[in-house]
DNA sequence: AAAATATATTTGTATATACAAATGATAGTC
DNA sequence: GACTATCATTTGTATATACAAATATATTTT
């Protein structure tokens, strides 16, 4: 049954979670030559382009929670992609070698994922949602 | 951070992604006092309103899997709010006594968080934003 | 300088969800 | 009527995420 088609989808709760999990099935399939989840990728991407963030910058840019950070970093790490340096309290990551070869990898799976949803939902049309559904979360923050 | 000052907030993986989080936060408060999770909620409501319903069709109208739809009715036939009642290969679900008295509560629950998210969003822009949502699902049903 | 407070990160545990395999039941086919 | 295919549901296991508590360090206060 299609989303719009349930009695049940005017509601926003079940909108907003239906297209989450459509959209993270089509990132995975995009990312699933690097076997990595979408997060994975993303976080990995980020600490190769800046060498030495810390977790809590990472947490902030992604949205994501502290204690869901750590255990993203842990796998890439138990993957030898990259490294934690403890420097006092803080923490700063670097990109292993191995992490750095698969950046191409990366961008190539990322431009991928964002062709593939243009071609579905068109360029200005997806564009224009997740505007609207950023500045829709940005008035959810209590 | 605010999701749309993220480097990634032009993202639809991070958006949505986001987005859904922060609804669910939302829910889950709304429906506090009943001491369920939104989704326990809306499919005990679906079943009192439709006593008989079966599983695969609440999956449907709900857009989540058999298995997850089987665990939400386990959790709430643990609570005594219903009962499930195999007919053949197909099953019946129907409310308990004590679920059905559940019932003018999880409508004020559910008021409460349409309420409380028109406030935040505005009535006519919500209602937009879950169409256009709900349009784009459809779309990524591959 | 000791104590209290604040900050960054990690760890224990819990929730929501899914995929794949198992189960149980019906229906079609030879 | 037995064999196979199909369908609805459940169960085993895995993933993504979060909250709250623990840890470790840094800063402020007295």
């Amino acid at each position: 049954m299609k989303t719009s088609e349930s009695k049940y989808c005017k509601c926003l709760y079940f909108t907003s979670g239906a297209l989450a999990r459509k959209v993270e099935k089509l990132a995975q399939q995009s990312w699933a030559k690097v076997n990595l989840s979408p997060s994975h990728a993303y976080l990995l991407m980020m600490v190769i382009e800046n060498p030495g963030m810390q977790p809590g910058c990472m947490g902030e840019q992604l949205q994501l929670t502290p204690s869901t950070i750590s255990r993203l970093l842990q796998k890439l790490e138990d993957s030898k992609l990259l490294v934690r340096i403890s420097e006092g309290k803080a923490t700063n990551v670097y990109p292993t070698p191995k992490g750095k070869e698969l950046m191409p990898t990366l961008k190539t799976c990322l431009a991928e994922f964002y062709t593939r949803y243009c071609e579905i939902l068109g360029k200005e049309e997806s564009a224009k949602l997740v505007q609207n559904m950023g500045q829709v979360a940005d008035k959810l923050d209590v």
